[in-house]
DNA sequence: TCTGCCTGATTAATCGTTTAAGCAGAATAT
DNA sequence: ATATTCTGCTTAAACGATTAATCAGGCAGA
C-alpha cells in the first residue's frame, strides 16, 4: 500500500479529476472563469483529499506570505500579553500569522529584530516603540502602536482621557490632595496619562509628581517610594502610571499601615493580570486592547493592499482613520472617599465606609 | 536612473559576474565546487548589491520554513512573557523565527491553533500544554515543555525539587506550620511544586492545602482565600504554587494588618514582573527559562534534521536527554523566621527581626 | 597518444502556486 | 452565413532558491 506521501497537491487534485492545476486555483480561489459544477466537485476533492495550500509556494508566487511581525520594547512587559493575544488574535481572523521579534532591551536591536522579520519577508509589521526612538522609513509598512501625541502614530489608546477618567474619579470621590507616580517622563503613554490627569483635577487641588526612575536611581531597584511621607502630608489619592506602580504603592502603603481606601486611594492603569485578584482588588483604567489591535491590524492591511495595487517601493507607515481608542475605568477596591482625618483642604465630608 | 526594483536575487549577481545562478549558490552557501577567488568575488558583490535571500523560496525548495510554532495554553498567562522571550531568543540564536499561536484559553482551540501553525508550515512547534490535554503524533516534531511527570514531556523545569527548594527554606527558618496553596489540582506543574513541598516539610509540621479554584467557585473569582483563619490557628508559612498566589496571599494578610514577614511569610514561584518591586519583595523560586528554551529548541532541531535525513512522515515528540532543569530560590522580604508569639508546635525559638 | 580522474563551472529540473495568454466550441450579433 | 463575443478550460511562464546531472578542460598515469 501506498502511504500518503505528503499532504496532496494541486497537481494531485487535478490528476484525480483530469484537469489541469490552473483550473483547480482557480476553482478553490474562485478567481478564474470555472464551470459551477466543476468547481463544486474539486472543492471536495480537495477536501476529500485533506488538501492543504501550500503557504510557501503562494508566498513566493504572490510576494505576500501572509504573516505579519510583532515588535516590542520588551516582550518581559506586564503588558505584552495583552498585547500579543490582541494582535495574534487580529491577525488570525484576518488569515494573517504573527510572528514575534524581541528587542532584548535595547534601542539596536529594536532595528535588528525589525530587520530578522524582514528577512522573513513579513507583509507588515506591527510596532510598539521603545520610547526616545522614532520609527522611521522601513520598506515595509508599518502600524505604530504607541500614543496620539506620538507623531507617526497609527492607532493607540486615548491615554490622555483616560488619566481624565482618573481624576475624575478621585476628584468626585472627594479628594484634593494628589500624588501622581510615574516611571519615566519620556514615555509619551505616562506623559499622556499624567498629562490628562492634570487637567481635570480641581482647581484647588495640591499635586506632586513621582517619578520611580529617579528615586531608584538613587536608592536602588524596588526600592520604598517615599509614600508614606505623602501621606503624612495629608495627600490620599495615588494615581499610578500603571498597575505596576499602583500595586507598588498599595503594598508599600498597606505594609506601612495604611488601611486602602480607607486612608488613601490608590488608582493604576491597563488591568494587569493580578490586578483582580490582589486585596483590596485595583481600581484600574483599561485598554481596549481587541479594538486596538484590529484597528492596527486593518490599517497595516490597507497598507499592504494598497503597496501591492501600486508602487511596490512604498513602505510607509499605516494611519488609520480612527487613531485614539477611548479608555474605560473599572472601579474596584483601591479607590473611596477620603477619609475626614486625613483630609486637608478637602470641601465636602468624606465618610469612612 | 533606474531605481533598485526589489531586493536583487541570486540571477542578478550571477548577471553582474557573468556566471550561473547556481553557481553563485553554491558560492554562497559553500556546498558545491566554486575556487576560492570566484567564491571571494561573489560574495563581496552580494555584499554590495545587499542581497538577501528570500527564505520563501529557499522553504519552498528545501520543505524548511526556518520557523518554529510557539503555543502556550493561554497568552495572557503572565508567564507567558518568560517563555515567550526564552524561545524567541534561543530560536534566533539557532537562526530560526518564531511564530504564535493562541488557543484561546480552550482546549479545542488548542488542537486549531496547532492545525494553523502547521498550515503555515512550521519546521517544528514547542508547545506548553494545557492542562489536562496530551499531546499527541502531531504529524510534525514537538517539544513538549510541562513537568518531568508529564509523560511526553521534553525538557520542563525541576518543579519537585523546587517545591524541595521553599520547604528547605521555609523550615530552615524555623517554620512548622504549612499553608501551601495552589490554584487547580490537575496541573501536574503545581502537584509537583506542591508534592515537592510536602516531601521536605519537617515530620512534625502541620499542613492543609488550599486550592484556589474549589474557594473561587463558591466565593467567586477574587474572593478572600480565608487565610486570617489560618493565621489566627497558627500557621506562620503561606508556601503559594505560583507568584500571583502569592502576591494575592502577601495582599490579603498585609490588609488584614498582618506584618511580613515578621507574622507570617509567604513564598511563591516564577519570579514574575512584580515580585521584586512589592513591598515586601516577595520571596521566589526562579526558573531557568533561557536554559529550558534552549534545551527545548535543540532537542526540537535534532528532530527536525533527523526527520529530514530519514523517513519524512515521522512527526515524533523531541526528547532531550536532560529532560529537568533545576530551580533556584530567591531569598527576598517575605520570607523570615516565625515570630514566638505566633509558633504554635515550634521547637526552636525564632525571634522577630 | 589514449584513458581516466579531478576541477570548476553550467544546465535544467524541481518545490507548489498563481496568472497571463491562448484556444476550441458555443452562443450571440450583424 | 459570417463575424464577434463569451465560456470553460489548458498551457506555460513565472516566483527565487537548491541540487542532481552534465560537460569542458587540464593533468597525470599507462
Amino acid at each position: 500500500m501506498a502511504v500518503v506521501r505528503h499532504s496532496p497537491n494541486m497537481s494531485a487534485i487535478a490528476a484525480a479529476l483530469g484537469v489541469s492545476a490552473a483550473t483547480v486555483s482557480n476553482a478553490l480561489s474562485g478567481k478564474g472563469r470555472v464551470s459551477p459544477e466543476l468547481a463544486e466537485k474539486i472543492r471536495t476533492k480537495a477536501a476529500e483529499l485533506g488538501y492543504v495550500p501550500s503557504l510557501t509556494a503562494r508566498a513566493l508566487r504572490t510576494g505576500r506570505s501572509g504573516v505579519l511581525g510583532l515588535v516590542l520594547p520588551n516582550i518581559g512587559n506586564p503588558l505584552f500579553p495583552q498585547i500579543a493575544q490582541a494582535i495574534e488574535n487580529a491577525a488570525a481572523d484576518a488569515g494573517y500569522g504573527v510572528l514575534i521579534a524581541d528587542s532584548r532591551g535595547n534601542n539596536n536591536m529594536q532595528t535588528l529584530a525589525i530587520q530578522r522579520l524582514m528577512e522573513r519577508q513579513v507583509d507588515g509589521i506591527v510596532v510598539v516603540p521603545r520610547f526616545g526612538t522614532r520609527i522611521g522609513d522601513l520598506g515595509c509598512p508599518v502600524a505604530v502602536i504607541d500614543s496620539p501625541s506620538t507623531p507617526g502614530n497609527t492607532v493607540s489608546s486615548d491615554h490622555w482621557q483616560g488619566g481624565q477618567l482618573v481624576a475624575d474619579h478621585l476628584a468626585g470621590l472627594g479628594h484634593r490632595n494628589f500624588v501622581l507616580i510615574g516611571a519615566n517622563p519620556q514615555s509619551n503613554v505616562q506623559n499622556d496619562r499624567i498629562g490628562g490627569m492634570k487637567s481635570r483635577l480641581p482647581k484647588d487641588a495640591r499635586v506632586e509628581v513621582v517619578w520611580i526612575e529617579k528615586i531608584e536611581a538613587v536608592s536602588g531597584p524596588g526600592c520604598p517610594l517615599g509614600l508614606m511621607d505623602k501621606i503624612e502630608r495629608g495627600f490620599t489619592a495615588f494615581a499610578a502610571s500603571n498597575d505596576l506602580h499602583a500595586l507598588r504603592a498599595v503594598t508599600e502603603l498597606q505594609r506601612a499601615g495604611i488601611r486602602i481606601p480607607d486612608q488613601a486611594s490608590v488608582v493604576g492603569f491597563d488591568d494587569l493580570a493580578w490586578s483582580s485578584v490582589v486585596s483590596p482588588a485595583i481600581t484600574t483604567v483599561r485598554q481596549d486592547m481587541a479594538a486596538i489591535a484590529e484597528i492596527a491590524v486593518n490599517a497595516l492591511l490597507a497598507v499592504i493592499d494598497q503597496e501591492n495595487a501600486e508602487i511596490p517601493e512604498a513602505g510607509g507607515i499605516a494611519i488609520a482613520q480612527h487613531d485614539r481608542v477611548p479608555m474605560t475605568l473599572v472601579a474596584r477596591q483601591t479607590s473611596g472617599r477620603p477619609a475626614i482625618f486625613n483630609s486637608q483642604g478637602n470641601t465636602i465630608k468624606g465618610e469612612i465606609r
